[in-house]
DNA sequence: CTGATGGGCCTTTTT
DNA sequence: GGCCCATCAG
């Protein structure tokens, strides 16, 4: 069977898994995606399974399209037949927001209903707590409480059944109630509330339950680690009939703990489903025998999980390089003339490079290198498309034209530009909306069709009813008109893009920005408005990440997963930076982050850098060091150690004891004169129990104790407390 | 009401 | 080092 074709034995039970819930757990490389690809494949070609009965959700949209193009591909492409019409794949968020908008009768919302992103949700809780809680907001932040929030809804707690046994759960509480009603006068979802909404429905209305139990066939899941609470009632809902499950995962790659992930969905899958078969995919073919080992060796102290036997075919391949560079920009230099050199001999496409970091800001240091050496690259997410102000004031237009009670869009333009609509008059207006019981929106269109001139009198006055008039403008010519003029329009009478225009090269990039989005709007011109808005608030940038372009990429670790390359360099491998310093108190948080370098070095085919700094600059404050902990857990044989020019010169003049005309390396605030009851000062050679011989490069109080940064002759640089150091002053 | 200015705070990670 | 926000003069 063409289908099977190069697939091993444990693949091949798994794509021809007989009906019933199956789990294939899987490391990295084992050919995941493909599995759940031919089986997807496999279910409609050689089982009859039509598309429209095969619900298959993934990670991100990019995996999605991948899937569904590659099943295409292999399915024949007979005259008549279906191909993959009515297949449902996608993301959980986009699969729900579907079913939402086809459901919307038995929901709290409209079938036209927006979605509300990250900024969209913290602007809406910022006036809950202002106006409507009078919360103290350095207190009680808008992004604490959404967090929290969140948390409940991924845990499918409403309201209604959260119990508050303390008093912020009584603030939270308040808040989330409040926050619920804002969404749902709004008309507006947030990226939880799509889960949320779709489990309670299944929860509580059997009819439409049935129904979608008596359509679905098959449930695929890709990534069943990630998922939270919500997804997983989701996902037992859908099959629950017929118990056609079918979930991939590696319980190793989760990284989505903080997202309400919790991969003991493993086990309770396990015990909701007794008669589930279980796979095991242990062959990897992606990686080289070196890189696997050393990955194998990262994952293996983690104890919270199951082990697995992950082996390779493939050769032993070079030894991963280890480079401690001397600062971040020492750090991006030697990834730019790595990938250069890499090229160069032609060992490598541009495009089979990656550099990950663990944080977005990481990001920026490496980028300047690139753009100074004339090299591109792609990027994956930090600032994103849509995430952009010009961007995001663009489509609150759109979105406030759709849907004119979207509070937190109609506050974003209704003085953007400038056109002097201010808090008061916004508050005057509200006043006004309370007392006829309709949104501001709506209360503003009424004020176009009849001006109340006691209302708000003045300039003002006004300048509200001039925007009301626009508004009305827009919402009247909204159906008939195209996208792409529509926007063209708002922007034509709103002055907008001069607007932007301040002389600047920035200002100039947002302008470009806008063109690019009005380009973006003719060029999809015939799809319904609501359908683009949902487009663009649920495929991030990840997802349309060009395979065009022949170049690096640059993308955090958490972007990494389900994607491989042949060469990949881990920057940042620092103590606080990965692991993270938010990360460092709590056992959990530190398999997490484990997990996360895990999952990056097993992105690599070929070749693997790991680097570090000797000292990174963090805030605009340079800072010492420490190597991440889970370097010295990759056996040494696999490790072939380099330093950067910069970090042996600095090492030199250091460890040829002070004979260097440069000053020693210490810390702006230090001085050579020893504070009061500091017992260390740098430039003094000392000598350690076990590292031996070194010097102190800086020293300084923390708390009652000193924190001396040594670099040693043998052991390199070590930061030690004094008072549990046996150390001793040399003389010197 | 707007735009300029300076202070405080900060950075996980994404749909 | 940069972003967001509060504050203040015009």
């Amino acid at each position: 069977m063409e289908l099977l074709e190069g697939l091993n034995e444990a693949q091949i039970k798994a794509v021809t898994a007989p009906d019933g819930p199956v789990l294939v757990l899987a490391g990295p490389g084992s050919g995941k995606t493909r599995v759940l690809t031919r089986r997807v494949a496999y279910l409609i070609q050689d089982h009859g399974v039509p598309p429209w009965r095969i619900i298959a959700v993934t990670f991100t949209n990019k995996a999605a399209r991948e899937m569904r193009s590659r099943i295409e591909n292999m399915m024949e492409k007979e005259p008549g037949a279906n191909g993959t019409k009515g297949l449902m794949m996608g993301t959980f968020h986009a699969t729900c927001a579907t079913i939402m908008r086809r459901e919307a009768a038995h929901l709290p919302v409209s079938r036209e209903f927006v979605i509300y992103d990250t900024s969209d949700q913290l602007a809406l809780m910022k006036e809950i707590i202002t106006t409507e809680l009078g919360l103290d907001e350095k207190r009680y932040s808008a992004d604490k409480l959404l967090n929290r929030i969140s948390t409940l809804k991924n845990d499918l707690i409403t309201p209604e059944t959260f119990r508050p046994n303390s008093y912020f759960d009584e603030i939270i509480h308040r808040a989330y109630e409040a926050y619920r009603i804002r969404l749902l006068t709004a008309d507006a979802v947030d990226f939880d509330d799509l889960l949320l909404h779709t489990a309670l429905m299944f929860r509580t209305n059997c009819e439409v339950l049935l129904r979608y139990q008596n359509t679905v066939d098959h449930v695929l899941v890709d990534e069943f680690q990630d998922t939270n609470a919500a997804q997983y009632e989701i996902v037992r809902h859908l099959s629950g009939l017929r118990k056609n499950l079918f979930c991939v995962g590696d319980e190793d790659q989760s990284i989505y703990r903080w997202r309400g992930a919790d991969y003991k969905n493993v086990l309770r899958l396990k015990s909701d489903y007794p008669e589930l078969t279980t796979i095991l995919l242990e062959q990897n073919y992606r990686s080289s025998q070196t890189i696997l080992e050393a990955s194998r060796a990262v994952i293996d102290v983690n104890q919270q999980r199951t082990p697995k036997k992950l082996f390779t075919e493939k050769e032993a391949g070079p030894t991963i390089i280890l480079y401690e560079a001397y600062d971040e920009r020492d750090e991006a230099q030697f990834v730019v003339d790595t990938i250069a050199t890499l090229v160069a001999t032609h060992e490598v496409e541009p495009g089979g490079c990656a550099v990950m970091y663990r944080t977005n800001a990481q990001s920026r240091t490496l980028e300047e290198t690139f753009i100074r050496s004339g090299l591109p690259y792609k990027l994956v997410g930090a600032t994103r498309f849509y995430a952009r102000r010009e961007i995001k004031d663009t489509i609150a237009y759109l979105r406030l034209v759709h849907n004119i009670d979207d509070r937190v869009s109609l506050r974003r333009v209704i003085n953007t530009p400038p056109r002097g609509i201010g808090d008061k008059t916004v508050a005057t207006l509200d006043v006004y909306a309370d007392s006829q019981g309709v949104s501001a929106g709506a209360a503003l269109l009424h004020l176009a069709d009849s001006p109340d001139a006691n209302l708000i009198g003045g300039r003002a006055g006004s300048a509200l009813t001039g925007f009301a008039h626009l508004l009305a403008g827009w919402r009247s010519v909204a159906e008939s008109t195209p996208l792409g003029r529509l926007l063209q329009l708002i922007l034509d009478e709103t002055g907008f893009l001069e607007s932007l225009d301040d002389g600047t090269d920035q200002g100039q990039d947002r302008i470009d920005n806008v063109l690019e989005m009005l380009k973006l709007t003719n060029e999809v011109e015939d799809i319904p408005l609501v359908e683009f808005l949902e487009e663009i608030a649920l495929v991030s940038e990840v997802d349309d990440l060009t395979e065009a372009t022949n170049a690096p990429t640059l993308l955090t670790l958490h972007s990494a997963k389900g994607l491989e390359f042949d060469v990949v360099l881990l920057v940042g491998l620092e103590e606080g930076v990965l692991p993270h310093s938010r990360s460092l108190d709590d056992l959990e948080q530190m398999e997490e982050e484990r997990r996360l370098m895990y999952v990056g070095m097993t992105r690599a085919r070929q070749r693997l850098y790991l680097l570090h700094t000797f000292q990174r600059t963090v805030w605009g404050k340079s800072d010492l060091s420490l190597p991440s902990r889970f370097i010295d857990d990759i056996p040494a044989h696999l490790l072939s150690t380099t330093r950067g020019a910069g970090m042996s010169q600095s090492y030199r003049h250091q460890t040829t004891w002070g004979k260097s005309s440069r000053p020693p390396r210490i810390s702006e605030d230090d001085s050579t004169a020893s504070p009061a009851g500091q017992q260390f000062k740098s430039g003094q050679r000392v000598f350690h129990a076990r590292f031996g011989e070194g010097i102190v490069i800086e020293s300084r109080r923390s708390g009652n104790d000193e924190e001396v940064s040594v670099v040693f002759e043998e052991a390199g640089l070590k930061r030690l407390m004094a008072s549990f150091a046996n150390m001793e002053l040399l003389e010197g």
